[in-house]
DNA sequence: CGCTTTTGACCGGCGC
DNA sequence: GCGCCGGTCAAAAGCG
């Protein structure tokens, strides 16, 4: 998928445990740009293609890339180093990562899930996002570049654990695969939280990084989110609530600098869980709910919205 | 012609 | 020390 970032491949290889090969993306933008990008399709379910993002960038970031970042915020791990917020930023260089998992649209509904991991230290969540617009179809599924900027129809999930315990299901979401596989031990583990909607709850107290245990696959995490009946219970949750918000505030938010019809069409109708909007549920709120963003808004307001 | 992709080789970390 | 494995390099091929 087009994130915003011109990106050049480098390599590819199939690794031990997944028989799709992993494909290798170094960032274009700028000649020296240290930013990674590593893209796979998940091993149990062909469908998710699972994207993890490494390092800082070293220049301003193209708009689109921003825009991407301000509603899916599959970029903005990498935009939290990028220049268009420099100034309050440009001091990061902590190597920082993020995991998504996109789930094929042909399906009952569009899954995007996230895993970011900027640095031990920041204040940035870990992420589950469920990217449910309609903006792919089956020709535009395959990478390439989307006609429209992503639709902000995000759901956003964070979470944050205590280090000395580990979720209750953790063992379940083992058995889904009988040899866990690290395909990626850089930020995988923090999605685990995301599974368990209570333990979610009691860890957004929890003002402790997450800890980051290395013995599980991201595919693994990617089919035990979509499939735990706790990540459902706290989608259904999620719609609900966006739902009934988005009766309250169609107007105000309906309205994006998107400009685009088929954005407005969308907006316009709330019978669907695929229809426009956001929704963000971050410590310490259980539930945020806000309106589209805007792409050719401020990048610095996306960006106090990502971070 | 310049850029991107492909793909086998190479390298370093890690476990035994 | 050896082998495995993930990540990167770089030459060749592909493409517009």
């Amino acid at each position: 998928m087009n994130d915003g970032c011109q990106w050049r491949k480098y390599g590819q290889k199939v690794s031990k445990g997944n028989p799709c090969p992993r494909a290798y993306y170094r960032c274009t933008v700028a000649p020296l740009c240290p930013v990674r990008k590593q893209v796979q399709r998940c091993a149990e379910d062909m469908s998710i293609l699972i994207t993890t993002y490494e390092g800082t960038h070293n220049h301003p970031l193209p708009i689109a890339a921003t825009a991407m970042a301000s509603t899916t915020s599959a970029a903005a791990c990498m935009l939290t180093s990028g220049s268009t917020s420099a100034p309050r930023l440009s001091g990061i260089s902590a190597p920082s990562s993020s995991t998504t998992a996109y789930i094929n649209p042909h399906g009952p509904s569009h899954f995007y899930l996230q895993n970011q991991l900027i640095s031990p230290s920041s204040n940035s969540h870990p992420t589950i996002t469920l990217d449910l617009t309609n903006k792919y179809n089956s020709s535009n599924f395959a990478p390439s570049a989307p006609r429209y900027p992503p639709a902000p129809t995000t759901f956003n999930f964070s979470s944050s654990i205590e280090s000395n315990s580990m979720p209750s299901w953790t063992s379940a979401c083992s058995s889904t695969s009988s040899q866990p596989q690290p395909y990626n031990n850089k930020s995988t583990a923090h999605v685990y939280s995301s599974l368990n909607q209570a333990y979610w709850q009691r860890a957004a107290t929890s003002a402790l990084p997450p800890p980051a245990p290395n013995n599980m696959s991201t595919d693994t995490i990617a089919r035990a989110i979509t499939s735990d009946p706790s990540f459902q219970s706290a989608l259904a949750a999620a719609i609900t609530s966006y739902v009934g918000a988005r009766s309250n505030d169609a107007n105000a938010n309906g309205a994006s600098n998107y400009g685009s019809s088929r954005y407005l069409d969308r907006s316009s109708s709330l019978g669907s869980a695929r229809q426009g909007g956001l929704m963000l549920l971050q410590p310490p709120m259980p539930v945020v709910v806000s309106g589209p963003k805007s792409v050719s808004g401020s990048p610095e307001d996306d960006m106090e919205q990502a971070d």
